[in-house]
DNA sequence: ATGACGGTAGCATACCGA
């Protein structure tokens, strides 16, 4: 079973290179985050000309998940239960893959970072906390099932100094703040796998680079999407691997694809 | 390494992002 997440930026934006990569990546089971878009204008068509089906949890111009999959997919929950979320970030599914049922969730965690006209502002740190505190909340109740649970998706948290190019210009930024990244830890403690990490405790993993001056060219990146698993799920792992090519094709989203296998 | 960059809404420019 392989499975992928990526933050798009823009489905509609991206969806030729979107099928290009399905094509070549070849997942059984993908998590999108960053849709920006609505049901009705959702490319069904061409997602299904690929062979997947897709279950989205959309909105209008930001945020929108979506999960797709070669199999049926069962919709568990749209949203963080006992959360009220304006914002369309949470989204969770089963899919059965050779009698194998998977329990999946693709999460787009709110950025967290002021708005540039009132750096003061911390109403958009305060929802991103609150916003863990609930996933946490969730994570342990996901913990008492006996299926393999893999929830992924863009964190926007740099977990550690290792995840980022250079910790200097994040040290204030809600990516990077003790709290945030303390919280994500607890996500770990509470017994979801860092599948990166697990395979790769020393490379770089970098999954975002920005558009911006040479930030790819001089590999100024940082890992801010992850595939947590479960201790059923993570026994069968077989592989995680950044998958640089949707980053380096045409028209590119910021983020690229993070992939694992597991028997 | 910060500002340039990209996407959306909607038609000029504001907002969002990491």
């Amino acid at each position: 079973m392989k499975i992928a997440t990526y933050n798009l930026n823009s489905v509609n934006a991206r969806i030729e290179n979107l099928t290009l990569w399905l094509g070549q990546s070849n997942p059984d089971i993908v998590l999108l985050q960053e849709i920006k878009c609505e049901y009705n204008s959702f490319p069904f068509f061409e997602i299904k000309a690929a062979g997947y089906e897709a279950r989205i949890l959309g909105q209008k111009s930001y945020n929108g998940v979506a999960v797709l999959s070669k199999k049926p997919i069962k919709i568990i929950r749209e949203g963080l239960p006992d959360f009220e979320d304006e914002n369309a970030r949470y989204l969770e599914a089963q899919i059965e893959i050779e009698k194998q049922i998977w329990q999946v969730a693709s999460i787009y965690l709110p950025n967290g970072n002021p708005p540039y006209n009132d750096s003061t502002d911390k109403s958009k740190y305060i929802y991103k906390l609150n916003w863990m505190d609930a996933l946490l909340k969730y994570a342990k109740e996901l913990q008492k099932s006996d299926l393999p649970v893999i929830l992924g998706g863009d964190f926007n948290v740099i977990l550690t100094p290792d995840d980022v190019y250079d910790t200097k210009p994040f040290l204030n930024n809600a990516l990077f703040l003790p709290e945030v990244r303390q919280k994500l830890k607890m996500l770990e403690y509470s017994g979801f796998y860092d599948v990166f990490r697990v395979l790769h405790p020393k490379e770089n993993g970098y999954t975002y680079w920005d558009y911006g001056g040479n930030a790819l060219a001089a590999d100024f990146g940082m890992r801010i999407d992850y595939l947590f698993a479960n201790a059923p799920a993570v026994d069968r792992l077989i592989s995680c691997t950044v998958d640089k090519s949707p980053r380096t094709s045409a028209k590119p989203s910021d983020h690229t694809a993070l992939s694992a296998e597991f028997e």
